[in-house]
DNA sequence: TGTACATCAGTGAACGCGCGTTCACTGATGTAC
DNA sequence: TGTACATCAGTGAACGCGCGTTCACTGATGTAC
């Protein structure tokens, strides 16, 4: 049984060392930034030597990759959490909120101006489809019967393969793309820091956008 | 006459230098981001060796403040201008996405994730200021007559210090945030590059977002 | 259980790079008499 | 108009820093007989 078990120690150190560098990854970031990130200073951070990261990331690239599909795995792994425990469109939008508010540079390392020079991996689309699958299926939940076809929605009508090909009416993704960017809106500028200084609540701005999306 | 003029030779050719070195600052943001400016690769640039730069900006930050500056006014100047020549709401925000699409870079160095360790300047939030209050203007244009009071209008009915206390009726205030928090929302997005890919176009999900705010 | 070997983690030195910034200096441009 | 001086632009060398990354090597941990 723990012969056949295919994770060695060694195995099981390794992915400890891996956890524990994208952990001091993720304090760098909250303090300097995603451009920030450096493999010697984690390392340093970690006690150990610079090259030693060498043996457990390719490069510089390959950490940041990490890091961000981590990101999208854990917004998608919360939002299909709160769906599959009731929650509708506005629980979503505030399990959204939260996440963000948690740890704001992990929200702007996936959905803020990009890194210079680092590219994002074809496969973080996947699991970007599908945070916008779950939304979607709230939207579509959502929908009165009979929502009228707006431009946007005779557009989308054509134009959904960005959503995995969801079968829902165009009105729902019209209102998924409204929900995303009306939210984001809101949430860059406070997580940017855009909004200190105005003495409002945020949350107040939040709720109302999400209350006027909801109809 | 021209001995009195203040602007002798030397002055000139020293904003003329300044000039030429922030216009090589944002070809270099336009490639590689506002963090990797440089005063050194723009000396280089400029056919210069490094601390030559040093006649003319202090240090790296406020080379950056310079720039930030030159946004804002560049934007506050377009916003103006277009509301001088009888724009309405959808005129400005048309003018703005104009703007925005010009130079992407010129955009998120004002409205994206900040660059790190650069704090803004206090004199860049009096443009700030004077963009808002053109728009609010055009907002309490826009509004209809009897707007209900909503939750964020009475909240803002006693937080308008942000707004240099203009004195719009509280709903105007909030169609401004609105206003601003979505159409940042689906620029953002657009010029962060997440919507390439999904194949659908970003100026009608702008249009309609912009139809929805003008009710 | 004990020995011989292979695997792999981590080190330190090194390369080349670019950065921000300071400083002593040259040479050209302006100013005052 | 011509000379003497002051101002200022720009240079090259230098300092200290940190980065990404490669490489030869040591030492510990596992594996096979």
């Amino acid at each position: 049984m723990a012969k056949s078990d295919p994770t060695t120690p060694r195995e099981r150190y390794r992915t400890q060392v891996r956890a524990e560098a994208m952990e001091r990854a993720w304090e760098q970031i909250a303090t300097a930034g995603a451009t920030a990130i450096s493999l010697n200073a984690i390392a340093k951070q970690m006690g150990m030597s610079g090259p030693a990261l060498y043996r457990y990331f390719a490069n510089r690239d390959e950490l940041i990759t990490e890091l961000v599909r981590e990101a999208y795995r854990s917004l998608a792994d919360t939002l299909r959490t709160a769906a599959t425990d009731g929650a509708d469109l506005a629980g979503l939008a505030r399990a959204l909120r939260t996440w963000a508010l948690a740890d704001p540079q992990r929200y702007l390392l996936v959905y803020g101006t990009p890194v210079p020079g680092y590219q994002a991996p074809e496969d973080t689309r996947a699991i970007s489809q599908e945070i916008a699958v779950t939304l979607i299926d709230a939207c579509a939940a959502t929908l009165p019967p009979a929502a009228p076809g707006s431009p946007l929605a005779i557009h989308l009508a054509d134009h959904r393969t960005w959503a995995a090909d969801h079968p829902a009416p165009p009105e729902a993704l019209a209102l998924f793309l409204a929900f995303w960017t009306r939210l984001h809106g809101v949430l860059s500028l406070e997580l940017a820091g855009h909004f200190t200084g105005m003495k409002f609540d945020p949350e107040i701005l939040f709720e109302s956008e999400l209350a006027t999306l909801l109809g």
